[in-house]
RNA sequence: GGAAGGGUCGCAUAGUGGUCGAGUGCACCGGUCUUGAAAACCGGAACCCAGUUUUACUGGGUCGCGAGUUCGAACCUCGCCCCUUCCGCCA
């Protein structure tokens, strides 16, 4: 959400922001509405101000007197309930439009509308040449009796798998391991609801707009996360934080759900395009400044390299076009990993910058060293997701027999075991 | 799921229709006093919206949320949400 001011000050930037991330919104009648807004709110708090002051007197008054004024009193009532019954239409309309409002893209985002657009940060690492054929992960995952997607979308349906033995050891490692690394940077681990109120989609900015590609319980209102950002970026919703307390670095591991409506037919085998998935998730809270965001986008999009380098694991970091990007984002980098069987990398990670836009919608905000309230920054980053990251770890990891052998990091978290074979 | 009790400015509480413009205690911030600290005393302090002459002032709103009764609601009525305790069920 943006504050009404600058987009009653900036009407152009707004409608250009909008243009740049494919969003449909109203602006003119959006400031109509506002317009409309204050003009009767003046009037309505003419009366109740009329009304504070007669109040005051009735209990001093008698006869004739206080006859005159109670009229009046009741002429006022009427005439307030129904500018109060226009007022509250205006007021959800205005509110529903901003809703969809986008937050301003950085100048530093890639004109564009698709991946052609992404501009290359940076690579590293070297994709790995074989001097054998090497297998992908789902006949390496079925050998080494790892993976089972059939049995997966025989009880689950299209997109769901089973993992087993190794499989389910290998993933546990790789989140324990980057829930270590993370814990040892000061970041405070959350295991976090799955099931969530509206009020915490809409506060992230996945509602409106998003609806489609989240699983929903009707039946008692609730939606399954996409992703821990949701519940752990909600966490101090309505609270006022202090400056000294900023940042908070969060990380929060949970299972995400997705319905990735609209992706039929689209990298159907394997494991990479799953409806659900484990995710350790970094968020940041921090003050209400430019650099400081920066500082900790640098962090966090950091963080994650280290543990792709740990991994020893060939990554790119590319800069999404505005096309591509959310409704809140200001700026947004993915990390891929460079996957054998797709011969290309493959999306893994993915960081963004919010400024205040998720804070102004979930009322989270901070008092600034001068003991001014203000609204605060929020950033979020992949750390590490599963079974996507399984992908490369197993392929990489891959030796010509068909076992793979365990990274170096993770065997402590495995037991000590060197090779699944 | 059933029953009872409860939700007031950080915490604890007072408040049963107008003087609540929400009191008090603790905690907090500033000051006086003090070598310093504590104590004592004095003062201050929430949040949201609109407007203006914009480091300030004025008006409006906020006692879990919403509606109703009334000239007027923290207070009365109804609905919802949440918490506590007991019973039932249960990983």
């Amino acid at each position: 959400m943006l504050d009404l001011k600058f987009i009653r000050e900036n009407p152009d930037v707004v409608k250009r922001a909008a243009e740049l991330k494919k969003i449909k919104v109203d602006v003119d009648k959006l400031l109509e509405l506002d317009k409309q807004k204050r003009e009767l709110l003046k009037q309505t708090e003419d009366i109740k101000a009329e009304k504070n002051r007669a109040s005051e007197q009735i209990p001093k008054l008698h006869g004739e007197n206080k006859e005159e004024i109670l009229k009046r009193m009741k002429e006022l009532t009427a005439k307030e309930k129904s500018l109060d019954e226009e007022l509250k239409q205006i007021d959800e309309e205005l509110n529903h439009l901003l809703l969809w409002v986008p937050q301003i893209p950085s100048e530093k985002c890639p004109p564009g509308n698709d991946e052609k657009d992404y501009k290359l940060i940076k690579t590293w690492g070297e994709p790995k040449k074989f001097d054998f054929e090497p297998l992908d992960h789902m006949t390496l995952g079925e050998k080494l009796d790892m993976i089972d997607t059939e049995r997966g979308v025989k009880i689950a349906g299209s997109r769901n798998y089973f993992l087993k033995n190794a499989g389910v050891r290998l993933e546990m490692a790789i989140l324990m391991f980057t829930l270590d690394t993370l814990a040892k940077k000061g970041f405070t681990p959350f295991s976090v609801p799955v099931l969530v109120e509206d009020k915490a989609m809409i506060g992230t900015g996945y509602f409106p707009g998003g609806e489609e590609q989240a699983y929903r319980i009707d039946k008692d209102k609730l939606n399954l996360i996409g992703t821990s950002e949701v519940a752990v970026t909600s966490y101090h919703a309505d609270e006022i934080l202090t400056e000294k307390d900023l940042p908070k670095k969060y990380a929060g591991i949970s299972p995400c759900f997705r319905r990735e409506a609209g992706t039929y037919g689209k990298d159907t085998r394997g494991l990479y395009r799953v409806h659900q998935f484990q995710k350790v998730e970094q968020v940041i809270i921090c003050k209400a400044d430019v650099a400081e965001s920066q500082k900790m986008f640098d962090l966090i999009l950091g963080n994650a390299e280290e543990v792709l380098q740990a991994l020893e694991l060939p990554y790119r970091v590319v800069a999404i076009c505005t096309g591509e990007m959310g409704q809140g984002q200001v700026y947004k980098n993915d990390i891929e990993t460079w996957m054998p069987s797709r011969k290309s990398y493959g999306e893994t990670h993915s960081c963004s910058m919010f400024y205040d836009f998720q804070a102004r919608r979930l009322n989270l905000r901070y008092k600034d060293a001068q003991g001014k309230t203000q609204f605060c920054h929020t950033l979020n980053n992949t750390c590490v997701a599963s079974p996507r990251i399984l992908i490369p770890v197993m392929e990489m990891y891959q030796n010509a027999d068909g076992t793979i052998n365990v990274p170096k990091v993770l065997q402590p978290y495995m037991n000590g075991v060197k090779k699944i074979i």
